[in-house]
DNA sequence: CCGTGCATGTAAGCAGTTACATGATTTC
DNA sequence: GAAATCATGTAACTGCTTACATGCACGG
């Protein structure tokens, strides 16, 4: 994040908020501590950039760290893929449900749709990202999340129109 | 996965490797403690059912544990949804990698085709325990899983062929 | 002067994993 | 007789979240 222009630890939250959150979350309290631990590995470094008295710190990069981003990057293990979601596994269980399972799938879709809205929202931002800074892959990963969850809204209703038929 | 015929911790432990697995995992290691703490609340009752010298504790769900389980999925508490993808979080910083964003690409694809194998070996025995049971949603909801995974495919593969036409 | 946003941090706790430990039975 | 599968469990750890604590700056 700090390579896509985020300076401070507040920066990092509102991007993450904004874009990795759909694939990978991390929370507030996560990011100071790591933020020092990157410190005191040299992989960063800070510097005091408050104005007035409302203190800030504000980091980059060192020549360390963007090695270490790059060999993260290039790494070839394996690529882990985990998924929660609680519609699916109330939907796998849905039989002992009886009736109200077309409520259940309805919810999947609105819940989905909602998502679409947040994911299409950013992809305004990151495209001018990609025409400003030349970083395209931000705009790009959001579109896979898009495919994903039309991909979710199709089958719910395929799914939803063959019970009914029944 | 009591309901489904389950009947030991083992016996629920290959059932999520087969089937919830893809879109909520546990490990064994909560199985048994889980158990003992449903028991304990009187949601299931569990009996020796050993082989020889083999040990074994066969479950079934109590009439409370039947309404517990449905409680549950009548609930209409905000249905999570939380993905840790490792591939689209390093497609979303690799403008840092200069040329092989391809090669993750080609990775992201291959892990998906390799989860699409999985699912289809898994909805043979899942039509036929909706044949044999009645219970058709574990065959339903292996149907989101592979639309998932179709979506991926076919995104990284537009993906892919944009930023080789560059 | 109040609410919202900017800004940084800590403490406590929990959910879940990895690794370990044990032993019987079946299959090749 | 070795390897795989059936079967149950515990201990230690860790990654992560929730909740809390603090204070500045700005717009209405």
């Amino acid at each position: 994040m700090l390579r896509l222009g985020a300076r401070s630890g507040y920066d990092i939250k509102r991007a993450v908020d904004v874009s990795t959150r759909f694939f990978w979350t991390i929370s507030e309290a996560q990011i100071y501590p790591t933020l020092a631990r990157l410190e005191e590995a040299e992989l960063i470094v800070g510097h005091d950039a408050s104005q007035g008295k409302r203190r800030k710190r504000a980091y980059e990069l060192t020549p360390d760290g963007e090695r270490a981003l790059l060999d993260w990057l290039e790494d070839t293990g394996p690529l882990l893929f985990e998924v929660r979601d609680l519609g699916l596994l109330k939907l796998f269980f849905a039989d002992a449900l009886e009736d109200d399972a077309e409520a259940l799938l309805g919810e999947m879709r609105d819940r989905s749709s909602r998502e679409l809205e947040n994911l299409r929202a950013q992809q305004g931002p990151a495209s001018e990202l990609a025409l400003s800074s030349g970083n395209q892959f931000p705009f790009l990963s959001l579109r896979v999340g898009v495919a994903v969850h039309e991909a979710i809204i199709e089958a719910t209703g395929e799914i939803a129109a063959e019970i009914k038929a029944r």
